[in-house]
RNA sequence: GAUCCCGUAGCUCAGUUGGCAGAGCAACUGACUUUUAAUCAGUGGGUCACAGGUUCGAAUCCUGUCGGGAUCACCA
């Protein structure tokens, strides 16, 4: 099935034929660049660049650029366009005399469009309004665009005609990018926050690693999975919903700090900051505790919000967060404590509840006490926590993969980092008692049979390699998108992920098996 | 998965009580050799998301489907 093509499209597609006809290529091999646009617009030097009278200037900027066409105005015989490369726009000028006969009125004029990708070449200057512009003296077509651009206009900061239908932005985020280049940016600090955190884990001598992604047992995390199946092997797998018992393997191996930073699948809703696919940094260093590892966790994410803003500051919306060291730490319980009234240390599952439903919050006879301490502690602490806080000491039973609290009785050494009402990370003194772990994972057993499906299995190749010893460890989770929408200020995953999950497009409205 | 909102030209959007489908940008024709939301004159462009229904008549009212957004639930 076809979709009609539009008449902007059709009138396109005849302007590709006409060029042809003309012996141009629409689809040429490549070009030289010399500069881009913002290079040419900090070099320019008026005294020495701008040409004088008509006369050269006395150092002529010469120059071989390329890039889309964003804007055409056409003034009888000499035009203005907008290019639009890596960098960004640069304002092109051309005069019909300076081509040869018949290229300007009937390439350039007829045969060329917004959106279409040339080549120029030519020296710089500053037009009569002031603006830092090319001035060509050679054209090259080399990509055609088929499909008309979307235009937005821009004038005393206002834009108009601005694209502001998601969907069209997320399917199409290659039109997106073109279009928005603070979308293009949002996705540069992205890469600059993932590779500051490589530097930063590679200087200290950690390994980066990679472990599977298809898994026969999926652990390390509170999710379900993703199920698919080998053929050759006719056994199902799992995605992995986290990296952590591989990693801790390596531990056992003798790495004394490995990482690895990869996609995880957890098969749930969809959200603002839900994706199905979503990247994760783990790390696991051994010899070490929580306690090292929120130092850690500082240090690595004062340097982030540095690489990316030089400050320590970031502004989000309207708050201000400051990820300058040392941040705040408080214990679990006492943060309750303090937002509530109410001290929960010690307290048995049924007075929890009660506690709970005094808040107002619904509790079921499915959940345990842990869940119901997560719960006030969502409700009623976490979104208040905007500044990057340290939240220490969680209830054992939330977590069956961290060693319990070396002073506190029915708790474990692990800790989230909450920024801006949400958890940026999550990390513990890793459990390295063997026995310990097989009776953690067996009371998840006993949690998935009474029906809670995100229970984690029990693993007995990760319990053989804990029998082996693992040295006392420190491991760490951070949410990579998650910290990308923290440090680029955007309020949806969608806006840190260059291709979010969406509904496929059923074929119908859908674009195009292609009528040559 | 639940609730609410949205879907009209390539893009942004109007469309009154149910009565001929509209504007700006983009496109096309013409004028204009330093413009910048360029300007001026003219022209074309529609599966009103899709399928039914009510009606003399539906973009408009009703039902269903598809897609998107927001909120909630689960989770990081």
């Amino acid at each position: 099935m076809t979709r009609p093509r539009s008449e902007q499209e059709l009138r396109r597609r005849e302007e590709r034929a006409a060029l042809e006809a003309a012996g141009i290529n629409p689809y040429p091999y490549a070009w030289e660049v010399t500069r881009r646009s913002r290079e040419v617009l900090e070099t320019f030097d008026d005294a020495r660049h701008q040409p004088v009278d008509g006369a050269p200037a006395p150092e002529p900027l010469r120059v071989s650029m390329a890039g889309r066409i964003m804007s055409k105005r056409i003034m009888g015989k000499a035009a203005f366009f907008h290019l639009q490369d890596a960098q960004g726009l640069i304002q092109v000028y051309v005069r019909r005399d300076d081509f040869p006969e018949g290229f300007y009125e009937e390439v350039f004029r007829k045969l060329l469009d917004i959106g279409d990708i040339v080549g120029i070449e030519g020296f710089a200057f500053r037009t009569r309004m002031g603006e830092i512009s090319v001035h060509a003296e050679r054209l090259e077509l080399l990509a055609k665009a088929l499909r008309p651009f979307p235009v937005e206009k821009e004038a005393d900061g206002k834009v108009y005609n601005e694209i502001t239908d998601k969907e069209f932005r997320y399917r199409q985020r290659y039109v997106d990018l073109v279009i928005h280049p603070e979308v293009r940016e949002v996705f540069r600090q992205r890469a600059l926050l993932v590779s500051t955190i490589r530097r930063f884990l590679d200087d200290r001598g950690y390994v980066e690693v990679e472990t599977p992604v298809l898994q026969p047992l999926y652990g390390g995390a509170a999710a379900r999975p993703f199920t698919t199946h080998h053929n050759a092997l006719d056994i199902d797998l799992y995605l992995r919903i986290a990296d952590e018992l591989y990693l801790k393997r390596l531990i056992v191996g003798g790495f004394e700090g490995v990482y690895e930073i990869s996609k995880d699948f957890r098969n749930e809703g969809l959200s603002r900051f839900h994706n199905p696919e979503f990247t994760m940094l783990e790390l696991y260093v051994a010899y070490r505790d929580y306690r090292w590892m929120m130092d850690l966790v500082e240090e690595m994410v004062e340097r982030v919000a540095i690489a990316l803003h030089g400050t320590t500051e970031v502004v989000h919306g309207d708050r201000t967060l400051s990820f300058a060291r040392p941040w705040k730490r408080i214990p679990l319980l006492d943060a309750i404590r303090e937002a509530t009234g109410h001290d929960l240390a010690g307290r048995d599952r049924d007075a929890l509840a009660g506690i709970a439903r005094s808040l107002g919050l619904e509790i079921d006879s499915s959940m345990g006490a842990g869940k119901i301490i997560d719960e006030i502690f969502g409700t009623f602490v976490e979104p208040n926590l905007v500044q990057p806080t340290f939240i220490t000491d969680y209830p054992v039973e939330l977590s069956p993969l961290a060693k319990r609290h070396r002073d506190r009785a029915g708790l474990v050494e692990r800790f989230e980092a909450i920024a801006n009402g949400k958890e940026i990370c999550n990390a513990f003194s890793e459990l390295n008692d063997p026995d310990d772990q097989r009776a953690r994972f067996e009371e998840q057993a006993r949690l998935r049979t009474a029906g809670d499906e995100e229970a984690m299995q029990l693993d007995e190749d990760y319990l053989r390699a804990l029998e082996y010893g693992m040295p006392p460890t420190a491991g760490l989770g951070v949410g990579i998108d998650r910290l990308a929408m923290l440090m680029t200020g955007q309020e949806t995953i969608r806006d840190v992920i260059l291709f979010p999950l969406l509904r496929p497009e059923v074929e119908r409205q859908g674009d195009d098996a292609d009528v040559g």
